[in-house]
RNA sequence: GGCGCCGUACCCAAGUGGCUAAGGGAGCAGUCUGCAAAACUGCGAUUCAGCGGUUCGAACCCGCUCGGCGCCUCCA
C-alpha cells in the first residue's frame, strides 16, 4: 500500500515499523463547541484508512485526542459562566454522538491533555534541560533555534518564517517562531502545578505527550487536516524530536478541507455547519444520513478539497440509492428465476476486487474504488436481469458487504434504507452565514407499513379487476405520503419510502 | 510579501508520458410496463483553462499567462 507523506511530499510504500502492527496518532478535536462537517471529513478519512489497514490484515493501534484545556476552552466558559469542564463534558459527549452517527469506529484510546500532565510536565522539564526551551515568568517557550530540523514538515525554512511571520511580537521571546510548551495560569484560571508555577500546556505539546505515551517514541502514522501542518505538526515533530533524539511520526498523512462555495469551512468565516445540524435537519433517519454523508465524504480523494452543497449531497444520495435499490433486488428471492449466470458471475467479482483493492493501495483512491462499486453495480444489474440463483445474489451480496466495510458503507439493512429525495435546503445566506432549511413534508416513520400494505392489497385487487384508474388513483395517494409502488413481473408489488 | 495546491463534459470526479480520457449525478431517446418505477441499450469532452516548448508521442514533463484556493494567526 502507498500513502502520500507530507514529510517526503511523495507517495511512499507503506511498511510499519513493528512486523503487521500499525500504530497511529490521529489529532482530534478542541472540545468547546459542536463539531462542523470538515471534522467530520478527518474523522471518516482517518477511519477508513484504519479500517482498510485492517482488511489488509494489519493489527491497528488507533490513538485519537481530545483537546480539553485551552484558551478557548476557558473563553468558552467565561463567556458562558460556567465551569470549563462541564464545556468540557458536553462538546466530548456532542462530538462522539456525531461520530457514532457518522458510523466512525471507536479509537483504541482517546487520551486526553488534561490526564496526561504528569508526561507533559516531564517531557518539558527535560527539554528544558536539554537546551532546548526556556522559562520566562512562569511561561516556558521551545526555542526553535535549538533545533537544527525545524521547517522540515511544513517545507519552510525558518527565514522564510521571519520574513513571512505575522506572529504576534513578544518581546520576551529570543525568536519570534518560538512557540508556548507552558503557560502560566492567571488567577482564576485552571491550572496544574508544576516547576514553573501553576499553569496549563501549550497547544502543540499535548499531542506530542500523549502519541510518545500511548505509542511509542517512534511510530508509523501521524494524521491531521491539512491546516494542521504548519504550526502544530510541525513544532510537535520539532519538541519530540528533541525530547527523544529519535524520528517521531514515520509517515504524516493531512486531508484537505470541505470548502463552501469554494473556500474552506471556517469559523472566522462563519460558512460553517455542525453535523449535528445536518442529522437534526435531514429528513431521513440517522443510519441513512449517515451512509450519504460518508458516501458524499469519501466520493473526493482525501487529499483535494470538497465542496459542499445541498446539489452535491442530493447527487450523493441519488449514487447510494441505486446501489440499494440493487441490494434490495439481490435479497428477493424470485420465483421466476429461469436462467443460470452464476458462473458469469465470477469474472466481474474477481475483477472488481482486483481493481478495488488497486485504488485503495494508491494512497486510500475512495473515488476510484467507489466508482469500481458502480461498476461492478452495472454488470450485476445485467446479470440478474438475465437470471441469477438466489445462491448467486447471496454471494454478489457478500461482495458489497465485503469490500464495503472498509469504507464503512453499504452495512445499512435494506429494510432500513429510505429513498426518498434529500429535503433539507442549505443556503448561505448574506450575512455568510451558512442555515440549513428545512422544507419537510415527511414525517419520520410515516405511513405505517400496515397502511402501505393494506393500499398494495387494494391497488392489486383493482388491477385484477382493470379497474386502473382506481389503481392509478391508489399510487398516487401512496406516493403523495412519500411511498413510490414497484410492480414486479410475478405481480407481486414492492414498495419503497 | 514568502511558500504551496488546483483548473478534465451541464454538475461532481478518477486518470499524471503511449490501448477507444474511468465512474457517478442530471438530461434526452429507446426496450420493458395497463400506467409507473427500477433495470438495460443508445446519445454526450477529436479533447483535458490559454499560449509556447521538450518528446516518435503529453491532459499528464518544462516555461509563461489567465482564473480559483490554501498555509504563513486559532483551525480538521
Amino acid at each position: 500500500m502507498y500513502l502520500f507523506n507530507t514529510l517526503t511530499k511523495k507517495k511512499e510504500h507503506f511498511v510499519p515499523l513493528e512486523d503487521d502492527l500499525v500504530r497511529v496518532y490521529v489529532c482530534g478535536v478542541t472540545v468547546y463547541d459542536d463539531g462542523h462537517l470538515g471534522h467530520a471529513r478527518s474523522a471518516v478519512v482517518f477511519d477508513v484508512l484504519r479500517r482498510y489497514l485492517i482488511f489488509k490484515g494489519f493489527r491497528v493501534t488507533y490513538v485519537k485526542n481530545y483537546t480539553d484545556i485551552d484558551d478557548k476552552i476557558i473563553n468558552r466558559a467565561l463567556k458562558e459562566n460556567r465551569p470549563w469542564t462541564e464545556i468540557v463534558t458536553q462538546y466530548i459527549e456532542a462530538y462522539a454522538r456525531d461520530m457514532h452517527r457518522l458510523k466512525v469506529s471507536k479509537p483504541d484510546v482517546e487520551p486526553r491533555a488534561t490526564e496526561h500532565m504528569p508526561e507533559i510536565i516531564d517531557m518539558i522539564a527535560q527539554l528544558v534541560e536539554k537546551g532546548f526551551a526556556y522559562q520566562i515568568n512562569g511561561d516556558v517557550y521551545y526555542e526553535v533555534g535549538a533545533y537544527k530540523g525545524y521547517g522540515r514538515l511544513s517545507g519552510r525554512k525558518e527565514e522564510e518564517l521571519l520574513a513571512g511571520a505575522r506572529v504576534e511580537v513578544d518581546e520576551r521571546k529570543k525568536n519570534p517562531m518560538d512557540f508556548a510548551l507552558w503557560k502560566a495560569s492567571k488567577p482564576g484560571e485552571p491550572g496544574w502545578e508544576s516547576p514553573w508555577g501553576s499553569g496549563r500546556p501549550g497547544w502543540h505539546i499535548e499531542c506530542s505527550a500523549m502519541s510518545i505515551r500511548h505509542l511509542g517514541r517512534t511510530f508509523d502514522i501521524h494524521g491531521g487536516g491539512r491546516d494542521l501542518v504548519f504550526p502544530h505538526h510541525e513544532n510537535e515533530v520539532a519538541q519530540s524530536c528533541a525530547y527523544t533524539g529519535q524520528e517521531f511520526a514515520r509517515y504524516w498523512v493531512h486531508n484537505g478541507f470541505v470548502t463552501i462555495d469554494d473556500e474552506k469551512m471556517s469559523k472566522s468565516l462563519g460558512n460553517f455547519f455542525t453535523i449535528k445540524e445536518i442529522f437534526e435537519k435531514s429528513n431521513w433517519k440517522d443510519s441513512v444520513t449517515g451512509e450519504t454523508l460518508r458516501y458524499f465524504l469519501l466520493s473526493t480523494h482525501y487529499r483535494s478539497d470538497l465542496n459542499f452543497s445541498d446539489k452535491a449531497l442530493s447527487e450523493a444520495k441519488s449514487a447510494v440509492d441505486n446501489l440499494y435499490d440493487l441490494f434490495r433486488r439481490l435479497e428477493e428471492s424470485d420465483s421466476t428465476f429461469k436462467g443460470d449466470n452464476d458462473q458469469a458471475l465470477e469474472r466481474p467479482l474477481k475483477e472488481f476486487e482486483k481493481q478495488f483493492e488497486g485504488a485503495m493501495d494508491d494512497d486510500l483512491n475512495t473515488p476510484r474504488a467507489i466508482a469500481e462499486f458502480q461498476r461492478l453495480r452495472g454488470e450485476i444489474n445485467k446479470l440478474l436481469s438475465a437470471g441469477l440463483s438466489n445462491q448467486a445474489k447471496k454471494k454478489a451480496m457478500g461482495s458489497f458487504l465485503k469490500f464495503g466495510a472498509p469504507l464503512g458503507l453499504w452495512q445499512v439493512a435494506t429494510k432500513d434504507w429510505e429513498f426518498s429525495p434529500f429535503t433539507v435546503k442549505l443556503s448561505v445566506a448574506d450575512s455568510g452565514t451558512v442555515e440549513l432549511e428545512e422544507s419537510i413534508v415527511i414525517e419520520k416513520g410515516e405511513p405505517s407499513d400496515e397502511w402501505v400494505e393494506q393500499q398494495i392489497q387494494r391497488r392489486r385487487e383493482a388491477r385484477e379487476r382493470k379497474d386502473f384508474a382506481e389503481a392509478d388513483k391508489i399510487r398516487k395517494e401512496v406516493e403523495s405520503k412519500g411511498v413510490k409502488l414497484e410492480d414486479r413481473p410475478d405481480g407481486t408489488t414492492r414498495w419503497k419510502r
